[in-house]
RNA sequence: GCGGCGAUGGCGGAGUGGUCAAUCGCACUAGACUGUAAAUCUGGCGCCUUCGGGCUUCGAAGGUUCAAAUCCUUCUCGCCGCA
């Protein structure tokens, strides 16, 4: 059985950090940069796997906090792990490669974000001048309480409560069997004070050694008998002084590559991000967790040595109606688009060739499920495409024209 | 023709003397969405506004009352029953 393996293939003669890859892993190969779907609960919402092959997805990354709820890890490992119980296979009915997080973006989003709007971006500079958003955030009733040792949850299916530790995320994303799988950690707020954040990133990096000694302990996967690759995640929010602190600190452990997690501030994630790379071992791979619903984010994240991305953003805004294209994001539900009779796409690759703005428009507003699965389908195709666009522009030392026509174009003021 | 019931904002439908520009749902409209709590959520939705408020509304016209979508009279239209 093949070894998870990183090569470099080229180094951007442009960009500093940028590079073009290949992760090898025992159900193949992922080439990158890279964009991969998320496919939460063993599926990507709204799309089959021929679907995802079509558009050129190369893996897919499932949730461990949502699949231990439903249906329990020990059904996903009857079921011959995650990949394999969703059919997440080739033509030739190979199993292709895949990835878990580790239900440390839940301590957040069902923790400190729950019900007050707050993401993992902050929209503007940290502490002292908030969004309106931010600034009416009032925090009740969490369903995830963080201490020294894990985080408790309350299941968001039933109220239940679900202990998860270092340990316990190992033992079932081992249960899960997927290729690569991440460290359990906390995923602060970027709202949080400083002193929070350097009191979580140390937690954390506490919990990662927790996660190494438990992932050597388990061995293979449970589900596919496989050797599952473990990527440790760097934290430290917005603040440099820390996510330099956190990449060395999990530059020192034997991880087979590394997450970049956390919290962030719009206008910083570049320099953030290339705090984290800087410090991290050039010779294996970096993946941005959750990070894609701007353009610019995957730009500025290879830039910034970043090889995989995953983001929610392309089904979960295709599926509320709005769409990328080249000149912008359009929102399908606006009422211009009820007479606008123009082709969404002139490339014949994407699922919305076919398909005038009108018709979409229709299928939104008659809440017929075509159209959430179109532009979700359509979206996936947009950042899949664009990841690999900017892999061979890298290769072909074209990566800085690239980046400037396709900005040009994409944040130019839309004239649809 | 007689009797009964009904007519409320784009639609459905609350309200049956004052706290009603009028609950709610739909539709419409704008916005949000970055390791999925999300096929979701938030705002607007008579007219005007210096956002304090002002103005005109509940089939039509009159009337009672300090006060009417709510009570009375007539009319118009609709549905049901009897001729």
């Amino acid at each position: 059985m093949k070894e998870f393996k990183f090569e470099i293939v080229k180094k951007s003669s442009e960009v500093n950090l940028a590079r073009v890859g290949k992760i090898t892993t025992p159900h193949g190969e992922i080439l990158t940069p890279c964009f991969v779907p998320v496919g939460t609960k063993a599926s990507v919402k709204g799309l089959q796997v021929s679907d995802l092959l079509d558009i050129g997805a190369q893996s897919v990354l499932a949730n461990t906090y949502h699949l231990y709820l439903q249906p329990g890890k020990d059904r996903v490992e009857k079921n011959g792990g995650f990949p394999k119980m969703m059919s997440w296979v080739n033509n030739e009915k190979k199993i292709l490669p895949s990835w878990t997080d580790s239900g440390g973006f839940q301590v957040l989003s069902l923790g400190a974000a729950y019900g007050t709007g707050v993401t993992k971006i902050a929209t503007s500079s940290l502490i002292p001048s908030l969004s309106p958003k931010e600034k009416g955030a009032v925090q009740k009733n969490p369903l995830a309480k963080i201490d020294e040792e894990g985080v408790t949850f309350k299941s968001i299916i039933d109220g239940s409560l679900h202990r998860f530790t270092p340990e316990i995320s190992m033992q079932i994303q081992h249960s899960l069997g997927a290729d690569i799988f991440f460290a359990f950690d906390e995923c602060t707020s970027p709202l949080a004070t400083y002193e929070y954040q350097i009191s979580a990133m140390e937690r954390t990096h506490l919990w990662a050694l927790r996660c190494i000694l438990e992932h050597k302990r388990l061995g293979v996967s449970n589900a596919t008998g496989a050797q599952q690759a473990l990527f440790g995640v760097v934290q430290g929010s917005g603040y440099t002084d820390l996510r330099e602190q956190s990449a060395k600190f999990m530059a020192s452990l034997d991880f087979d590559g590394y997450g970049i997690g956390g919290s962030f501030t719009k206008s910083d994630i570049k320099r953030d991000v290339s705090i984290a790379t800087s410090n991290l071992p050039e010779n294996k791979p970096r993946h941005l967790l959750g990070m894609g619903e701007d353009p610019i984010d995957i730009f500025e994240g290879v830039e910034a040595g970043i090889d995989t991305f995953d983001c929610v953003s392309p089904t979960r805004l295709g599926r509320h109606g709005s769409i990328y294209t080249e000149n912008g994001r359009v929102d399908l539900t606006q009422s211009k688009y009820k007479d606008n009779f123009n082709k969404i796409t002139t490339d014949v690759k994407s699922p919305l060739f076919p398909f005038t703005y009108s018709y979409l428009s229709h299928l939104f507003r008659s809440k017929e499920m075509l159209g959430a699965i179109l532009a979700s389908k359509h979206n996936l195709y947009f950042l899949i495409s664009l990841t690999s666009n900017i892999r061979q522009s890298i290769l072909e030392d074209r990566f800085v024209k690239f980046k400037k026509d396709f900005c040009g174009k994409y944040y130019a003021k839309l004239t649809v």
